[in-house]
DNA sequence: TTGACATATCAAAAAAAATTGATACATTGT
DNA sequence: ACAATGTATCAATTTTTTTTGATATGTCAA
């Protein structure tokens, strides 16, 4: 009974693994963690974040398309330049996500309540 | 100044990136994600898990290691048996990452409210 | 149109992660 | 003490991801 409980708050439907895998693979690299905390600050040129690196612009461009194309940032171009963003609506489904994963470990803490 | 609010909020310190990237990591594979679905109705002996995968044990042995060393997980032994479930401090902590993050969005949305 | 700049893409090399099969270890029942 | 069972570890291979350097694309300014 509390595993079907469960089952509803945390439902990670075949279709769906792929994707939710997708959005942490994007999120596992430590740079491209360092462009999403720039970016957690507001839109950013790709030539802004230059300095994140200390090599190759190509090795940039690749992480910000790895994050695009899992859906965390938005692009836009302007001119010369690209703006890169956070994605606010794959934000908030991770958020979701994790939301209701955190809430399968407060309802399995429920109960077994303590001991062993 | 909104810059500064949001670098409060979303603290990615340099000695954290590392550990988040490792999160992240363990959760960036689907056989992983179907182990974390299943302990998510409760904790799991290791043979109960083996249904999960068509092939060998050791692959499956790998992957709760992978979990486990990331913090994701945690196991206890019983006799013959190892039983494995969800790290809830893990899970919280995530949760908190993930939560800031959301929040960046919103006050970027509020910042820049619309048009652009 | 040409040249300069910002960024993306490509192919090859390097590095990291996953799979496999074999073997080791620990625990239990005999 | 032995055999059987559940799980972990190891080394070799395969697969995937990342890096690198070179080149392509698109945009602007002259």
């Amino acid at each position: 009974m509390s595993s079907s409980l469960a089952k509803d708050l945390f439902p990670l439907r075949e279709h769906t693994v792929a994707r939710v895998a997708r959005w942490f693979h994007a999120l596992s690299d430590e740079t491209r963690l360092q462009i999403i905390d720039r970016l957690s600050k507001g839109e950013q040129c790709v030539c802004d974040l230059t300095d994140l690196l200390g090599t190759g612009q190509s090795r940039l461009s690749f992480h910000l398309k790895t994050l695009k194309d899992a859906g965390i940032l938005k692009d836009r171009r302007e001119g010369r330049w690209v703006y890169y963003s956070l994605n606010p609506e794959a934000v908030e489904e991770l958020e979701r996500f994790v939301g209701a994963l955190k809430a399968c470990c407060r309802r399995l803490r429920e109960v077994s309540p303590c001991c062993k």
